[in-house]
DNA sequence: CCCCTGTTGTTGTAGTTGTAACAACATTTA
DNA sequence: TAAATGTTGTTACAACTACAACAACAGGGG
């Protein structure tokens, strides 16, 4: 019975994430069409079964998504989305701030003593999602200097945000195959126009052109694009991987055709 | 095993309303506390059976709470709190803003048209928090008047808030039982200090001080503490419900003691 | 009386939780 | 070298919980 304008079951997917069940979802959203219903009016437009549409409606009064009135039989009417919304997150972030102190409290206690095993493991990254904003994050760390080896691969925009609010003080070298013009370049970092690529293929035994950003010379992270549908990232602290791109981002400044 | 500083339980309590299960909660605690582990060591630190653990670590991942490691066997480590929270966050408000925008279409398709039937309707709130966030709404949407018969009940923060951010344009009256200082009458409301009470339990059949606030002479919400444990408060728009109150409260403000 | 409201209890189902077993591989021991 | 031992990663499946769906029933008003 409901009308679905913009798809019933994509709202209950995002719904879900805030916290709400089927029924619920399909309850609130039956009662925005209708402004006050009963319950069994509530149970034809949402096709809930009657019985359940009582314990759903407690839950949504908890939940201030919808009002009750004191008549008999009662009404229901939801509260605006805007409201509703902003009450269901009100809610999460109280609850996720009072969670990061907690998590940070364990989290501090432990960084304040170790300090030496991690760096020599090699990390990998999967999904361009958590690529991306596991890149942001490392060049937002960055102190000294940010060298990015871009050939071909456009920067996102989150990156060219994060590099674009970089300090003065931080050196950005972004090398690129120099043969088209790109508007991916933030005005704070440095160009380096490689006429040749020297064929990176070979060396990582990859087909796709690599990505690989190095910050304070002491932290990589390299896209490898694992073959597989799914995207892969490495990362790492490791002198001896360190070593190994910065290396070779030396030798791309080699081939650096100067203006 | 675990070490629970601000317990675990808790913690878990909270995560769960991020979208994490029981287990993805305690491997996700346990891994902070140890900064890099295998699998085995991950269900010995979080007590989650260690067949368990590998398809709650590849979730986890998908959610880039932690980093893994290509090597053999595998590594595991958590991502610092603040960041893996906010990556947490980030996704459910992306999600929010986007049903919202879903559900107000649902809901302004239906707001244009009708407009009758809900104002007759006394509503009811039920719980303090509820109670307060309503009241919030209701201040903010004054076009032209607000009044509040607030005894000695004080006025809470929020409330003080909104109404300091109302616009000049907007006549604010906060009636006070005026024998005591109040420090919580914004600067823009005029405080009428009501020098003998005329006895509103009498009225409402109620023990308690009540709270009145009307809006714009269209719109009321009354406390009325409902006896049992948990609180409650009417709204209505109703005329003849707000007749009553509106007729109530130039009762008393013929009984201000003029200064 | 019948119809409707609101409540209770039962059953089915999906997802989470927990146990057990297995192949693959490395290490140790005889 | 061959057998014994231990670890890793995977799969299968039992137990449990929350949600979903339905049937039944007491009260109430026409």
């Amino acid at each position: 019975m409901a009308k679905t304008i913009p798809s019933t079951t994509m709202i209950q997917e995002h719904l879900k994430s805030l916290g709400l069940t089927k029924y619920e979802s399909l309850v609130y959203i039956a009662l925005l069409q209708v402004d006050g219903a009963t319950a069994t009016e509530i149970h034809e437009i949402s096709g809930v079964p009657r019985a359940s549409v009582y314990p759903v409606l407690d839950k949504l009064s908890k939940k201030q998504l919808v009002n009750v009135t004191t008549t008999s039989p009662k009404r229901f009417a939801a509260t605006p989305p805007d409201e509703a919304i902003d009450s269901l997150i009100a809610r999460i972030t109280q609850d996720s701030t009072a969670v990061k102190h907690e998590l940070t409290t364990i989290y501090e206690e432990r960084t304040s003593m170790n300090h030496a095993e991690r760096q020599e493991m090699i990390w990998n990254i999967h999904g361009s999602e958590n690529i991306g904003s596991r890149a942001v994050d490392l060049i937002r760390s960055a102190e000294s200097s940010v060298a990015i080896l871009s050939v071909t691969t456009v920067l996102s925009l989150p990156i060219q945000k994060i590099i674009s609010s970089l300090g003065p003080g931080i050196n950005v070298e972004i090398a690129t195959a120099g043969t088209s013009a790109r508007d991916d370049i933030p005005p704070n970092a440095q160009e380096l126009k490689i006429g040749m690529v020297p064929h990176p293929e070979n060396i990582l035994g990859e087909k796709q052109p690599p990505c690989i950003i190095i910050v304070d010379r002491q932290r990589v992270m390299a896209f490898v694009s694992d073959d597989a549908e799914i995207p892969s990232a490495l990362y790492s602290e490791s002198p001896g991987f360190v070593n190994l791109f910065t290396g070779y981002w030396g030798f791309v400044k080699g081939h650096v055709s100067l203006p």
